[in-house]
DNA sequence: AAAGATAGTGTAAAAATCACGCAAAATATT
DNA sequence: AATATTTTGCGTGATTTTTACACTATCTTT
């Protein structure tokens, strides 16, 4: 073994990102119709390449920011995937993220390298191009199982949200129904929301009371030994 | 974009592995001994350069093999490190897993490569190359996670265990101390253990009962819906 | 004013967890 | 040989957590 590393052989490597977004009434998950080959006019995840003087983060920012504009999203590191067939290019490595994203906070700006972006529910997925739908259900089951102990879910709600809200967007991510009146005691004995005051008005029922994840407390809490648990 | 690769640039891959070894009393990890540049004579984790036509599995198990004479191990991928500054000869990511050994299954043998091999408590660990104290680190609290939740341990144990080995194995991994009584109902009811018949003797007290875990009944029983859960 | 819809809260049963006690079966000691 | 020591195997009751479920309140619509 040398200090070169030129001798070695060097796969390349994409950064590919399952965005999910959530719209009050289902998960759903950034796609983008590829322009290029392969799988030209397929939808496909949003990645590209990464630069050698960039961190992962960094060439997430990059792609999401140019090809979809998106910024400053939550990451968090998915799985390396390394198949030798699944890339038709040859071997390429892909690193995936999932990133959870308010849509209501961005307007979808369709880069130069895509034909069109969709939100598309998690139920009815496409087949996308490589192993795309793999890597989706992957980041799906990651997902539901991350946000039965930390608080994530509050990065793809308003700021400002109602109980009933916080609970459908854990039915949609859990894919399973919960009981409305456990599931307020549980969220308020963990002491991680504080109350706005105000109320969501012009429904056509009983205004109900707006919260915000209180973020400060919730560290607080956790630097006390606190775990969360839904 | 074109379909070519070869204008991306291509950083180096290295996949780690952070293997667990369990020896009735503690949990350590393999390290190993560098003897080339960089950090030669240095303990860092058993690792190599990726080849193109390998998957990562493959790849670990040809390093493992040819380093430290291991082979057929428990694995699991645990995170892609990929910081710039991470190795001194460039732009390098690690896959990194996991591995889970019977150390007693196996005699170590130190490639050509290394100047030796160490089982090291992951009690006391030396300050290790690269960044790979910072990988140990990450896959102990994975692995505590994990046999929280999946009956992985017995991959560290005999085939045949006792109850009391197999919660001194499980308080190794946690870090805590389990009360024997509730520990013993809890596996016993999970019903994934069957019964040799055989007793460990030759101890100075009572003989205790050698249990083997029993795969397929548990694999029948996750069919069934059933979750493992310590 | 009445009807319809969703919000907000309490309580009791069931299940799971926790904290122990004690007898049995081996070895070690006197 | 009797006794002490150690660890195993199993039981039981208290405590905590989870689950299931019902009723009133407050708004909008008719």
């Amino acid at each position: 073994m040398s200090n070169d590393l030129s001798e070695y052989p060097r796969p390349s490597i994409t950064i590919d990102c399952v965005v999910f977004g959530y719209d009050d009434e289902r998960l759903s998950v950034l796609l983008l119709n590829r322009k290029e080959e392969p799988f030209a006019n397929q939808w496909t995840l949003p990645g590209g390449f990464l630069n050698l003087e960039e961190t992962f983060e960094v060439a997430i920012e990059r792609i999401l920011s140019c090809k979809a504009g998106l910024a400053g999203l939550y990451l968090e590191q998915l799985y390396t995937f390394g198949g030798l067939g699944r890339d038709p290019r040859g071997r390429v490595l892909s690193v995936s993220y999932y990133a959870l994203v308010n849509p209501r906070q961005f307007e979808l700006v369709v880069g130069q390298m895509a034909n069109d972006l969709c939100w598309c529910s998690i139920q009815d997925l496409p087949a996308l191009g490589f192993d795309h739908n793999h890597i989706v259900e992957m980041a799906r089951r990651r997902l539901a199982a991350k946000v039965t102990y930390q608080p994530v879910g509050f990065e793809l709600l308003n700021e400002q949200f109602t109980m009933t809200e916080l609970q459908n967007l854990y039915e949609s991510i859990l894919g399973e129904s919960l009981d409305r009146r456990n599931f307020y005691k549980k969220i308020m004995a963990s002491g991680i929301l504080k109350s706005t005051g105000e109320r969501r008005r012009g429904l056509k029922s009983r205004p109900a009371e707006l919260f915000m994840f209180d973020k400060t407390r919730y560290e607080q809490l956790v630097n006390e030994g606190f775990q969360f648990k839904i």
